[in-house]
DNA sequence: AAAACTTCTTGCCAAATGCTAAGAAGATTC
DNA sequence: GAATCTTCTTAGCATTTGGCAAGAAGTTTT
């Protein structure tokens, strides 16, 4: 254990570097933008079942999710929990909808597992979307690609079935299956869990 | 008909009147500065049946509907066409994905019947964005209003009934029954044009 | 280690939905 | 106005999915 070079030449001098690759395969920017922005969010853990928005309230910064595992749930008339969304690292975190109109929340945000993330207050948002093109820009494309995912996953869940939603999971997100109950993979995919275990059972056998 | 006082004095000197008020509701703005950005937009109508947007192509409009019907589909992978949204006046009709990151479309957006529109280009956009800050906001504001419904949409096919959510599209926006085939209207609902004819069936009797 | 809880699978039956085909009614075209 | 095309409904049957309940396996708590 001599040679250490790398990890002494490179002594966390850019903390935030999961933000800041990520912000720039979102929207090539300058390395030394991308580090300011990336620098204005604060490391923080979850513990497993935390929740970091809930119902009824105002969500008041923005996440992006390092490591671990996060859903958004909300109830359904009888008291069922719906979930509409799992995220899985490297990925943002978002109720847009409560972060940038103010107003109450319908979700409920919760970690699956431990989380690692990194938070922005929406003021200080807020004050760099004015004060930096570069941070507006960003911004902008995150709602853009949020719109993008959100779009693609309703136009999956009329024109697939079931099995190709589930499939289509197993293929480009194959870690949920690991670290996500399927219970709540199958509330995500549309279906009861008793529906998704038949559709593996028979999956299986192909 | 002696008495036009009202129709005289206010000789169309807002030609885009439906599109200040509708700018108007979504983010409220000194009426100058929505009666600006409103100018910048062109009135063009549609034919029935004419296509604003077809597959493959990339955005390079957007839209703001003032009276008429237009749906967006695609194809599966049997060919059928799946209609995913339909829009009626007053609102605004963007390919969201394909305008802002220049990338072909998915999607065929289409005149359900006679329609009556304004339209802005992309380069129009975009300049108009760089110079000033209220259109900036109002394209902001576009981008979260239309997050916002796609996930209560989203939501409402993961957690509703086929039966509530044609009982809801009923109940919110009744005039699209007047004016677009049921078969279309079922696409949209997520079901066949058979399903969605059986709960019309039984929602009758109740 | 024992107890309590959660997750997952399975069976049974009911309900919802899809598929195909046929015919009636309406709209459009010639 | 006749012919053609589209839309809508209905029927019969197959398939998918849900609801409930039970039990096995795994986790967590005490």
């Amino acid at each position: 254990m001599i040679e250490t070079a790398q990890q002494q030449g490179n002594p966390q001098k850019f903390p935030q570097e999961s933000v800041i690759v990520f912000i720039q395969a979102m929207l090539p920017m300058p390395l030394e933008k991308a580090s300011i922005i990336a620098s204005q969010f604060e490391r923080k853990t979850l513990a497993k079942h935390e929740f970091v928005l809930q119902e009824g309230k105002v969500c008041n910064e923005s996440y992006f999710l390092e490591s671990g595992y996060i859903r958004a749930f909300a109830f359904d008339p009888d008291g069922n929990d719906v979930t509409f969304n799992i995220f899985s690292p490297p990925s943002f975190v978002n109720d847009i909808s409560s972060l940038f109109r103010r107003v109450p929340t319908k979700e409920n945000i919760q970690a699956l597992t431990e989380c690692a993330i990194w938070t922005i207050p929406y003021e200080r948002l807020q004050a760099n979307f004015h004060a930096m093109p570069e941070f507006r820009e960003f911004g902008r494309m995150m709602l853009i690609m949020s719109n993008t995912h959100l779009k693609d996953r309703m136009i999956s869940m009329i024109r697939d079935t079931a099995e190709e939603r589930y499939s289509a999971l197993l293929r480009t997100k194959p870690d949920i299956f690991q670290h996500v109950p399927l219970k709540i993979i199958a509330s995500y995919l549309g279906i009861t869990d008793t529906s998704l275990s038949r559709i593996r059972r028979e999956f299986a056998q192909k």
